[in-house]
DNA sequence: TCAAAAGTGTTCTCAATACACCCATGA
DNA sequence: TCATGGGTGTATTGAGAACACTTTTGA
C-alpha cells in the first residue's frame, strides 16, 4: 500500500437477499430482470454502489426501490469477489440479507417492479452466484436465529405463538414441541399478551402477543443469552 | 442494474486484523508505515486489491508478504465503506481477521517489515477506521469462540491447558474456573494428551497436548456443540 | 357433536457452577 | 523445605427434553 497512483479500481455491487415469512414458509423476494445483461432471468434484487454512496446506503436504496420500505433489518453477509464471478465485468458484489414483513402494501410494490416470492426450499435458478448467497444467507440466519430475537422482524406486530412456533420451525427446519417452546419464549419476558384473539387458523382462536423492544433491551445489557 | 456503462469504479483494499498469543495476552499485528500516504503512522497491514485477484487473494497475499505463513485462519469481518473513510480517495476496504501462532520464524520477518505486536487491551491510534476495524474484530472473535475451537489457532502445536484457559481468559476477559474448564475442555474428546511436559511455567511441569483436527471434524458433523 | 388447533404441568436427566485441597518439583 | 503452579472430585442448582390430555368453538 505505497500510493493511490495506478491501483485498480472495480464495480462495486450490492446483491440484497430478502427474506419473508408467508403461510408458514420462509420466502426469498426474486426479480424478474426486464433488462440486460440476463434479461429475463432472475436474479437477487441488486445495484451498483454510487460513488457518493457507502455500500449499505445503496442496499437501502434498492430495497427501498423494490419494496417501498425503511427501517428494514438488513445486515451484511460477505463479499462475493471471484475473479470469473461475473463473465462480462469485473464486479465485487457485496451481499446483504434483509428481513421483512410480508404484507398487502408491499405486494403492490413488489408486483410492479416485476419481483415476486419464492419458497426457500424450491429456488429456482438465479443469475450469477445468487444461488450460492441466498444458500449462505440461509446458513447465517439460522445460526443468528438462536440467539437473537430475529424472528419477530418477520411477523407482523401482533403474531400469535404458534405463528412465532411456525417460523422458528422454518428457520431450523425441524419441528419444535409447542410446550417446551411456549414456556422458553415466555420466560424470557419480551412478548407482551394482548387481548384480541387470531381467529384466521383455528376456530377456538390463538392470543395476539407483540414484542417489548424495551425489554429486549434491557434483557440484552443485562448480558442474558436469548437463545431459543 | 441495468448496464455496466457508466457506472462508478472503486479502489478496493483490504485490511487484515492479524492477532497473535504471546505471554498470556492477545496482541494485534501492526504496520509502522514508511510511505506514503500516512508515513510513519501505524495502521492494519493492508493492501489494494488488484484486478486479477479476488478480496481472500489479495489478504492471503500480504498475510504471506508480513508474515510468511500460508495456510492461516483467516475470515471476512465486514466492508468499510463510508464515503468519507478515507479523506485521500474514494476506497472501499473488506476487512479480514486473522489468527496465528507467533512463534521465532515469525518475529523476524514481522521485523523486516518494520511491523511490530501490541496488546490488544493497549493499541494504540491507528489510521483511519483502522481501531475500529480492531474493536469489530474483537467482539467477533469473542463471539466466535464460545462455539467454535478458534483457540487452539492462536496456540502451538503443543499446548498446555493452563495455556488454553488463559487464552480464554484474555478472549472472554474474565478468569475461569481451572477445575470447570479442565472437565469442560477434556469432556469434547478433542486435544489428545502427549507424554511430554512443559516446564516453562511451573518446577512441576504440565502437561501438552494437541489438537484433534479429526475428532473434531467428527464432533462437528454429529451436530454436537463446541462451547466454552 | 366433532374436528382442529390452542393451551397447559410434571418428571427426568444432564450440564453448569461453586468450591478447597494435595501433588510435584526446582530453587 | 518451601514456594509455585498443576491437577483433582463432589454437591447443588437450573435448564432442556420428553411427554398427553383438556379446552374452545365454528361448521
Amino acid at each position: 500500500m505505497n500510493s493511490y497512483q495506478e491501483k485498480d479500481k472495480f464495480y462495486v455491487a450490492v446483491d440484497c437477499i430478502i427474506f419473508g415469512f408467508e403461510d408458514g414458509k420462509l420466502k426469498l423476494l426474486v426479480f424478474n430482470r426486464k433488462i440486460n445483461p440476463f434479461k429475463d432471468s432472475l436474479s437477487l434484487i441488486g445495484s451498483f454502489v454510487k460513488i457518493g454512496e457507502s455500500v449499505s446506503d445503496a442496499s437501502k436504496r434498492i430495497l427501498e426501490e423494490f419494496t417501498g420500505l425503511r427501517n428494514v433489518y438488513m445486515k451484511e453477509l460477505k463479499t462475493y469477489s471471484s475473479v470469473d464471478r461475473d463473465p462480462g465485468y469485473r464486479c465485487i458484489s457485496v451481499a446483504q440479507y434483509a428481513l421483512i414483513r410480508i404484507h398487502k402494501s408491499i405486494k403492490k410494490i413488489v408486483e410492479q417492479n416485476e419481483a415476486q416470492w419464492f419458497e426457500v426450499q424450491e429456488l429456482p435458478a438465479l443469475i450469477l452466484d445468487h444461488n450460492q448467497m441466498t444458500t449462505d444467507a440461509l446458513r447465517r440466519i439460522e445460526e443468528l436465529a438462536r440467539y437473537r430475537p430475529i424472528g419477530f422482524e418477520l411477523l407482523p406486530e401482533k403474531f400469535t405463538i404458534p405463528q412465532l412456533q411456525a417460523l422458528y420451525e422454518a428457520i431450523y427446519r425441524r419441528t419444535l414441541d409447542p410446550r417446551n417452546f411456549r414456556k422458553k419464549i415466555l420466560s424470557f419476558d419480551v412478548i407482551i399478551k394482548l387481548d384480541e384473539k387470531d381467529k384466521t387458523s383455528s376456530k377456538k382462536g390463538a392470543f395476539l402477543y407483540k414484542f417489548d423492544r424495551d425489554k429486549y433491551q434491557k434483557l440484552q445489557e443485562s448480558g442474558y443469552n436469548f437463545e431459543i
